[in-house]
RNA sequence: CCGGGUGUAGCGCAGUUGGUAGCGCGCCUGCUUUGGGAGCAGGAUGCCGCAGGUUCGAAUCCUGUCACUCGGACCA
């Protein structure tokens, strides 16, 4: 019966159980697999090409700013990582050890590197002499080990692939505009390329990386309401230049420690599209990202000319440089109907022997459903316009979900009431204190996402002790 | 790390008081089909998560362990 295969291989609906319906969209859409050590994945090809784009397009974008990749090892010696003293605080829970070289036992065992920080600052220390050496602007494209104790498909693994962006300056003022540029840079991407809206702004101390002077971050939220830490940028003054002895002769011909940042982002950005963009029928992808952005479907194709007809359209398509594939095998067009919106791809074109009589195409995109026939000779047009239609609606919908679940609290019971009946994210004021903060966590159950980088300047009142202060805070549940 | 749930064919699952393993889908072959997960006929597929134990005999009972999963704690 078709309707007993549609429920084997249907997924669960959000409404019924999000988390759920999230493992069912990373593995039936083909995205991953798990490994076989607890917290591993496999990124398959369907999943790996999504990544692939990802890393084409913003790296594209990191070269703009005039930042090189390089290559650092994996394993960090256990006395260079403790060099500086909140990282290892920081990370220690979570490193894991390589104690063994062959049967023997090392001297010195050695970290799997659970973020690059100490690698970049050793290195530089060899190689910095002088202020006309800075900036260096060093990124790397590779995956890092955390162990995690709870995991999840590219929300929290134990092994992640992501990029580090580390760079050193000659002044604090151009470390900080640094910063404050890849964190652009990131809410610049998920807004143009993901179409997910971002609140970009600043850690508390209480949130902030280990080791860092000031953490930045972009926050999302995802379709259960939920925060999800989309990517983040630290400045870390002259810290770590300090404590790893990374030193240059400056303009004055004194010794100076170089201003340090490091920014990354992960593929933790494909658990966020699928939460900010998919439904029950599936993956839903931007365009930008998608591996496939065209499918080609030949309707009753073994009648005269269909296939033909169909390979005509992918070629005119793969000629304007869209990533097209046409579908002939011998599935039904239903099954493949099914198939291709469970992956993502954008927009579908069908062609039938009725549509050759009357020289058209159907032409169904993914994020709403809806179905247009166009003119053969339109089909370029037609299709690039569907693909830009589509990011567009993309980012109205998932901005629409942020804005309408946004709201301005001014008490703990507000917050509690907000996140316990509905969800969402709370704004408030907030007097600065570590104790109000942790108090909101034990009362209302909600963490510190950001302070926003766009700061009213009102006066209000802090939610939990009730002093009068001017910080804006946004506070929600997170990933 | 703490608590709950689950591991049987590729996937989803059944398997009674212990007696030597089944169903649906998928897969393979052939024919017919093709505008929303096609139909008929035939066929193949099992370390019952893993390791011990109890027993004449274990998918089933016991112990341990691993993995997945949900919730909590933890976590840039």
């Amino acid at each position: 019966m078709a309707k007993d295969q549609r429920n084997v291989e249907a997924i669960t609906p959000m409404e019924e159980d999000f988390a759920k319906w999230y493992t069912d969209i990373c593995l039936k859409a083909e995205l991953v697999d798990y490994a076989s050590v607890k917290g591993f994945l496999i990124l398959r090809p369907y999943g790996y090409a999504i990544w692939e784009n990802i890393q084409r397009i913003m790296d594209g974008a990191f070269k703009k700013t005039g930042h090189v990749n390089v290559a650092m090892p994996v394993l960090i010696p256990e006395s260079l990582l403790q060099k500086e003293g909140d990282l290892v605080e920081g990370f220690a829970p979570e490193v894991a050890w390589v104690t063994h070289g062959g049967s023997e036992k090392l001297e010195e065992r050695l970290a799997f590197r659970p973020t690059s920080e100490t690698m970049f600052c050793d290195h530089w220390a060899h190689v910095l002499h002088s202020w006309r050496e800075l900036p260096m602007l060093y990124n790397q494209w590779c995956s890092v080990i955390r162990w995690e104790k709870t995991t999840r498909p590219f929300l929290r693994s134990r092994e992640f692939w992501w990029q580090e962006g580390h760079t050193i300056h000659e002044t604090a003022q151009e470390a900080m505009d640094e910063t404050l540029q890849q964190l652009n840079c990131y809410a610049d991407f998920c807004k143009n390329v993901l179409a997910m809206p971002v609140v970009k702004g600043r850690k508390t101390d209480k949130e902030k990386f280990a080791g860092a002077d000031a953490t930045y971050t972009i926050e999302c939220m995802m379709k259960d309401r939920k925060a999800l830490q989309s990517g983040t940028s630290h400045y870390f003054g002259d810290k770590f230049s300090r404590a790893y002895d990374v030193t240059f002769a400056g303009r004055d011909n004194k010794l100076q420690y170089p201003f340090q940042t490091s920014w990354g982002s992960s593929t933790r950005l494909i658990g966020a599209v699928i939460m900010t963009h998919s439904d029950n029928n599936g993956l839903v992808l931007p365009p930008a990202i998608a591996p496939i952005q065209v499918v080609v479907l030949p309707i009753a194709q073994h009648k005269p000319g269909v296939l033909e007809a169909a390979a005509q359209l992918r070629d005119r398509l793969t000629a304007k440089g869209l990533r097209v594939k046409m579908d002939d095998s011998d599935q039904s067009p239903g099954w493949k109907f099914a198939q291709y919106e469970m992956k993502g791809v954008p927009v579908r074109v069908e062609i039938g022997p009725k549509d050759m009589e009357k020289g058209q195409c159907c032409l169904a995109r993914r994020d709403t459903g809806e179905k247009t026939f166009v003119p053969l000779e339109e089909l370029e047009s037609a299709v690039e316009q569907l693909l830009s239609d589509i990011h567009q609606n993309l980012y109205d919908m998932a901005a629409k979900n942020l804005e309408e679940n946004s709201f301005d609290l001014n008490t703990w019971e507000e917050v509690k009431e907000m996140i316990t009946t509905r969800g969402g994210f709370a704004r408030t004021k907030w007097c600065g204190s570590l104790e109000c903060e942790v108090a909101m966590k034990e009362k209302a159950g909600v963490s510190s996402r950001c302070m926003p980088l766009e700061q009213s300047g009102t006066v209000g009142k802090c939610p939990v002790c009730g002093k009068e202060c001017t910080t804006d805070i946004y506070w929600g549940v997170a990933y």
